[in-house]
DNA sequence: ATGGCCTCGGTTCGAGGA
């Protein structure tokens, strides 16, 4: 099975991107984020056409998530269980016997923004989420644009980043909870070529200068990790016209 | 030089992203 994340920061404007992409990719699962449409609006036929089911949830002009599958899509669960949240962020299922988590982590803004708190309080149901899912399922992943650059290596500048959302110690400590309950950052199990980024800002030649984040992760379970055998980011997307800020991750587990 | 870009909605500018 081959699983991928990509925020598209809209599917609407992207649609073309993600299906050249799937003709040459080869994955079973791509899951999408910032979707950026309503579910009336989700081009199903197109995907169809690709060899593709898809669930989604969205909403006009913010968020959307979408979970695009080879195989069967069974068990769909929209949003968090039991976490009110009008902000579509997070679908999930159940696919050739992996639990599937798309999920897009509120950005923050600033670490004295409201917003900031909306995301820690968010990462909080997201973990109790998380916990539940792994006493049920064995095989658990969770993929998606987390919003959070794990360690300084992952920030092609620490120093200029230092202060800032994405990189703050709340948000890095609700990472590493994560891989406390025993998730596995697929990209980390491989060796990797230093700066290597999921993100790179539209401003500033963020991308020609490299000057970007990974901020876009694929964490699996212990019986899930332990099958995986391999883990890219594959940044060409991110060179074509009209190009996503994000570019995918993606991850191989043996059968 | 502390900005710089992109997308959306809904009109030509503000909000949000990261």
């Amino acid at each position: 099975m081959r699983l991928a994340t990509w925020n598209v920061n809209s599917l609407k404007v992207r649609l073309p991107h993600v299906l050249d992409w799937l003709t040459t990719a080869e994955c079973d699962v791509l899951c999408l984020q910032e979707t950026k449409l309503t579910d009336d609006k989700f081009p199903v036929d197109a995907l169809r056409a690709a060899g593709y089911v898809a669930a989604f949830s969205g909403q006009k002009t913010y968020n959307g998530v979408a979970i695009l599958s080879r195989l069967p899509i069974e068990s769909v669960v929209i949003d968090i269980p039991n976490y009110p949240d009008p902000q579509k962020r997070v679908i999930a299922a159940s696919i050739g016997g992996i639990r599937v988590v798309c999920a897009y982590v509120p950005n923050g803004q600033s670490l004295d923004s409201d917003k900031y708190l909306y995301k820690l309080g968010w990462l909080d149901a997201l973990q109790a989420y998380m916990r539940d899912l792994c006493s049920i399922h064995a095989q658990v992943v969770l993929l998606g644009d987390y919003n959070i650059a794990p360690e300084d290596r992952d920030v092609h500048d620490p120093a200029v980043w230092e202060g800032q959302v994405l990189v703050s110690p709340a948000e890095r400590a609700h990472f590493k909870a994560l891989l406390d309950q025993g998730f596995k950052d697929c990209f980390r199990l491989f060796d990797q070529p230093d700066k290597t980024f999921s993100w790179w800002d539209y401003r500033m030649l963020g991308f020609r200068r490299n000057a970007g984040l990974r901020i876009d992760h694929i964490l699996a379970s212990p019986a899930l990790a332990a099958a995986c055998r391999a883990c890219v980011i594959d940044n060409a997307p991110r060179k074509r016209e009209q190009p996503s800020d994000h570019t995918p991750v993606i991850a191989d587990f043996s059968a």
